[in-house]
DNA sequence: CGAGCCCTTGATGCATTTCAACGAATGTGG
DNA sequence: CCACATTCGTTGAAATGCATCAAGGGCTCG
């Protein structure tokens, strides 16, 4: 756990990412940083390792700096859920609750900036802009969900993995049309709503379809994206 | 469409709802009402009307005096998916985009607050404990969407109908056991991600079970509310 | 009183889950 | 360094839940 150097450029992308590509011409901005170079913090996590656990209290807000986040909550019976996979830019833990209702969990070795709760909301109380901007990407995230909603409820398996795939392509790969996937196949079956099995299935089904390539379980090519829209929108 | 009165009870209460039920203690809020009195409206809209259509330019946001409202989007194609029920005290419409990703349709006859998004903003931005409250909210409905999909993605037909049920009981009875349900059966199957003919067989499921009654296809009793958690986390 | 809409129910087929087996990769202790 | 256990991914076969196709009943409204 070190002090926070606001002048890294992964870090800078980061919080841009957050609050807004125009955060550094806010007014306020610069005082933000300075304060947050104070009272923020960079925080390593090992694989495998919680940033946080279902019931801590939530004084905490996190931005990921690098790795692969898993955010997941599990039900009475034990079954687990698993609703969101951040990666650079993305933040996690802030909410109005006192304790944080999931856990985060790295799925790779992760770096991650940790922030007070009451700092941001302090900063937010002064610079209604930059508040703004953090609502912005709220509204964004809102938006997101809906869409994962939509295919949570009306898509069949092999189209979900297409989905999940073009939004890792995206996040993951810069729509490189190639990518690793940090996660493992129960950990993408938990997030869709389906089996493990028929995870695996999804993937060797459109491998078929040659929709994708599976260079290695984990390492995965997407030569067609426009092909695969066609293929989730049928 | 006639002018605001902000004294009157339906609309302070589904103020309060919105942005807390403190608002009326905030520093600030005696000028937000009256700023709203000045250039919100009130507007009745008939049953089966669209309070906005998707891809309107999203001027304004709206909030719910009286009435159902239901929110819909269509796929590429054609497919209708429902995302949301609002009633009393709900708010619809604000996003930081131009024009509204969805359509906002009267199940009732409903009355609605009209506000100019501008006069929010503005106000957000000079009332940061205003914005902060409205701010909260919005995290709420985060929390409530992420129940849901998680419902989409790992229960039965039956279950997930529950839920609904539930939900609804909350909502509209007040958690009194009893309510009556503005929407039809396509409607919640298309909110819940399954065919009009699972939706119907599912209450007739529920009913076998002895878990609801149906009094009328519309007008639905809940004795058990413990016996129906227990089946949801089945 | 008939038309149209909504809800329900039955029959059939398909998609997904579940149970089960196996191969590949990785790590451990002899 | 090799047998062995363990984890992860894949695939097959059987069972199940849901969608689809189809028919009929109840309700409302002209």
């Amino acid at each position: 756990m070190t002090a926070l150097d606001t002048s890294k450029v992964s870090i800078k992308t980061s919080l841009a990412a957050c609050f807004g590509r125009n955060l550094y011409e806010q007014p306020g901005a610069h005082e933000f940083l300075q304060e947050l170079s104070q009272s923020a913090q960079e925080v390593n996590i090992q694989q495998g390792g919680y940033i946080f656990k279902e019931g801590d209290p939530s004084d905490y807000v996190f931005i990921a700096i690098s790795g692969a986040i898993m955010l997941e909550r599990s039900s009475p019976k034990g079954a687990r859920h698993v609703f969101a996979f951040l990666f650079t830019g993305n933040l996690l833990g802030l909410s109005e609750f006192t304790v944080y209702s999931f856990s985060a969990v790295a799925l790779t070795g992760a770096t991650v900036v940790k922030i007070n709760k009451r700092l941001i909301q302090n900063i937010f109380e002064r610079h209604p802009k930059i508040a703004k901007s953090f609502h912005d990407f709220t509204t964004h995230v809102l938006h997101y969900v809906l869409d994962q909603m939509y295919i949570l409820g009306q898509k069949t398996a092999p189209q979900r993995l297409a989905h999940f795939l073009l939004d890792m392509d995206t996040r993951l790969g810069r729509s490189s049309g190639q990518f690793y996937l940090p996660m493992n196949r129960i950990d993408i079956a938990d997030y869709l709503g389906m089996s493990l099995e028929t995870t695996s299935r999804s993937f060797s089904n459109l491998k078929k379809r040659k929709l994708i390539e599976i260079e290695s379980s984990h390492k995965i090519i997407i030569n067609d994206r426009a092909a695969i829209l066609e293929f989730i929108d049928e």
